[in-house]
DNA sequence: CCATCATATCAGTATCCTCTAATATGAATT
DNA sequence: AATTCATATTAGAGGATACTGATATGATGG
């Protein structure tokens, strides 16, 4: 039964959203402003210099993969992580990431910033 | 001058391209095929039960976010963790993410997969 | 050299994701 | 209850990514 239904979307796929939820350069920036502090939403707008809608959004993804956490308190909302583990996370991301740091940014030869699947079309122009 | 080059893909541009690396179901199948043995690519691809194009343009991509090495030998290249501190970032994503797995799984209340942006239409043809 | 096996790359399509602008909700204040 | 401020949601466009099938490279053995 249920034949046309999605379900199933097994561990992995769950697993690989949630990894997702880290993998934006905005998302980065929003969890690095609120590594230490709670934040408003108005305030994350200001010192990521966004748009209120793009960083709205991005809250929600963040928090639907289980990232932040948000408090309510009168008309604003609060935003900060999830929990000491997240900050934990985020910290040996950074750490690992620094040992690879160069190799990786040196992956697209010149200018391409994706070198995962295909570097393809683009710059021929002539 | 140098107009059309992208250029200063600021760190946190590179960084999110590293973490992109482990946010996809297929790859992290593979990371995980490999987390404690090397592996050629037609074993992952058996193990897997993979297209082979398909698994070869994922380890390309895990190559170039530097999560993953290969070694040639003969006809065969073996593809194995990086390092050390790969495996256990790779460990602590687990463990953080068993703790959240259940909300970010219901995050999408009934069967679509995305709960990042935007849930739009789609299903609704039945 | 030629055939074969292992792997990589290409081209096309379909899907997913991010961004912006516009609009909607909902709390506080008057 | 109307206005205002903070935040969320929607819609559409554009760009990025994953998948498949076909083809190319590159190593090995005859």
């Amino acid at each position: 039964m249920m034949g046309a239904k999605r379900m199933e979307a097994n561990r992995l796929d769950v697993k690989a959203k949630f990894i997702r939820g880290f993998s934006d350069k905005t998302r980065l920036q929003i969890l690095h402003s609120i590594k230490d502090k709670e934040l408003t939403v108005s305030q994350i707008v200001e010192e990521l210099k966004g748009n209120q809608s793009n960083i709205s959004q991005h809250l929600a993804c963040l928090k639907g993969c289980g990232i932040i956490v948000g408090r309510q308190e009168g008309k604003f909302i609060y935003y900060s992580l999830r929990n000491e583990q997240i900050k934990q996370l985020l910290h040996m991301m950074d750490v690992v990431f620094s040992q690879v740091e160069e190799e990786v940014a040196a992956c697209d030869k010149n200018d391409r910033l994706d070198c995962c699947p295909s570097n393809k079309g683009g710059t021929e122009n002539e």
